[in-house]
DNA sequence: TTGAAAGCGCTAACAT
DNA sequence: ATGTTAGCGCTTTCAA
């Protein structure tokens, strides 16, 4: 069932069965009635890709995620999206797999589509000139930005919170509470990733406090993922380490840690004070509910979004932006 | 840049270009080459509406959502995802918004990218004949059947649990544990859908041990959220009825309720039972760990995937697979 | 091994 | 208000 068919049956030509499908004013109310009879009655449903490639100018722009399952992100995905419809253009969705070079896809998937931008969620943070070469459509990074690579300022958007600093206000909101044997549980230190910065920021807050990080006390899974969280802390304890509070980088692998932590038999907060980084819906209703440095997830998306289509637009340049977290205050944590 | 530009710059024509981009053989391995390299160069990428109009047959097929940061779906699409793409098809994720109508979107999503087939991931429970008059491709259902609909057995696929037996197994797990006052969470009773069922399967779990339902006892909160879960557990727990346990259709509502009742004053499993039904992978994280009828989540997927496959290729016609959930113990319930 | 040409389904000038 | 026609970028016969 083509536009041809419909035409046939209705007596007319294509063209006009096409003016009459997308709503131009000079087709008879006769034959526009008659056509959208005929299309209902055969549930016909224009070809999109020869609707596309006909149409020089796309409204779609691509997003490009690493795992929608990922909660975090999905909580960010909601906001962004609805603000591009509101805008005018056409999310598409694109999900990478674990290993895939977003770049490339995302390069890839604006020309294939002709796509009018990209937003990332989820990527790489240590980008150079030369890996953006492909990517001739602007593009904004959310909640990632380009800390370890080359980029210059003019080359790339992001939409942020500054994970150092993240790092740093929530192992700062354990010291203030007197503790001074902090673990920290990450994937990698040197990952020139979240790790590393949100790691440094740990660092920084032991240095101002005159405090050296404890090697023992460092904590790399090499994953994000709860299982190998832990796994990380029932080793922690099973060596004995002291400590008497947990960073954990991430809101899940906090979760995580308490578990761990309760099946050693230690309770948080009472004998471990734990805070995690997101601020996940569900760390509300978790018991402890969980402390955590919270980031603005709706914000997140819709400045992305924001950002993006004043580029496409021509109305503003590449911007780097970076939005304040919240501690929130949970159950996790008590003083030392 | 369009394979035009790649001809002109070879001093080839579009066709060899093409059977060079495409891997057909007759090309000299010189000019394959040189096509190779301006390819890498000019970034160029095949436009995939044109390739896509072109190529009669496609290799795609359906996943329509309802939303991808459900995390249950979430934690089926993977496996789905991968089983189609071992099998040579090619997985297009439609995510559709809540109040959009699923078979519409699928039907118009199949016509228009000229899908081979599609996989519903949350659908309506009550599809009639004439609703999926438009949809010429094979589809299943996947987490969700007909229950409510009166489509015949040959018209459709499914794969699901019995939904109405877990509901009756969540609730006879507690009863055999003494339980006679129990709770029911869930989104509403005659909403011809997945709460109903498992709402009936409560039911027939009580009638079973002679005890009669007690409207008192059965919570509807009008959604799945925790939100909703966490204040209508509030309620229940402020009108002062008496229960002893609480059977939340979902893990995310079990949770929220578990955390209603804590903030009242009590505990789980010591003062009151909780048991859900999903197996959420986080929900093994919890404390208490979360009881769980546990929903075969990869099976769910790959079992979707490969009744579409098998259809496609005519190799099977529409059926209805039921698969089995587990119990697992966890730590939200204990003897009254 | 390569090129010329037709055509996928649609939209948008342009003509009537 | 409607029809005719060109052409979007690509793949695929068919010829050479």
């Amino acid at each position: 069932m083509t536009i041809k068919d419909i035409a046939a049956r209705c007596g007319v030509s294509v063209s006009t069965v096409s003016r009459a499908l997308n709503g131009h004013p000079d087709v008879s109310a006769q034959v526009r009635e008659q056509v959208m009879r005929v299309v209902r009655e055969t549930h016909y449903v224009p070809n999109s890709s020869a609707r596309d490639l006909v149409r020089q100018d796309s409204d779609g722009v691509g997003l490009v995620v690493r795992g929608v399952g990922n909660q975090f992100f999905a909580e960010i995905l909601s906001p962004m999206e609805e603000r591009l419809i509101e805008a005018g253009f056409t999310p598409v969705l694109h999900q990478i797999r674990s290993g895939e070079d977003e770049l490339k896809a995302g390069a890839a998937l604006a020309k294939s589509k002709r796509l009018k931008g990209l937003i990332f969620l989820g990527g790489c943070f240590n980008y150079g000139p030369d890996q953006i070469e492909g990517l001739d459509v602007p593009f904004v990074c959310c909640t990632y930005t380009n800390s370890f690579g080359s980029l210059r300022r003019d080359q790339y958007s992001s939409v942020t919170i500054d994970d150092r600093q993240a790092g740093r206000d929530a192992t700062d909101a354990l010291l203030s509470l007197g503790h001074r044997r902090i673990a920290v549980l990450l994937d990698e230190v040197g990952d020139s990733s979240i790790s590393e910065l949100r790691y440094l920021g740990y660092a920084d807050a032991l240095s101002g406090a005159g405090i050296e990080v404890d090697p023992a006390l460092v904590c790399q899974t090499g994953a994000f993922d709860m299982d190998s969280a832990y796994w990380r802390v029932r080793e922690l304890l099973a060596a004995g380490t002291d400590f008497t509070a947990i960073f954990a980088i991430s809101d899940a692998m906090a979760l995580a840690a308490i578990r761990a932590l309760y099946e050693s038999g230690r309770r948080v907060p009472e004998d471990c004070s734990v805070v995690g980084i997101d601020g996940l819906t569900a760390t509300q209703y978790t018991i402890p509910i969980l402390t955590s440095l919270v980031q603005p997830k709706k914000e997140l998306g819709e400045q992305a979004a924001d950002i993006l289509v004043e580029m496409i637009q021509g109305r503003a340049g590449n911007r780097q932006v970076v939005l304040p977290t919240t501690l929130r205050r949970g159950e996790s944590v008590r003083a030392c």
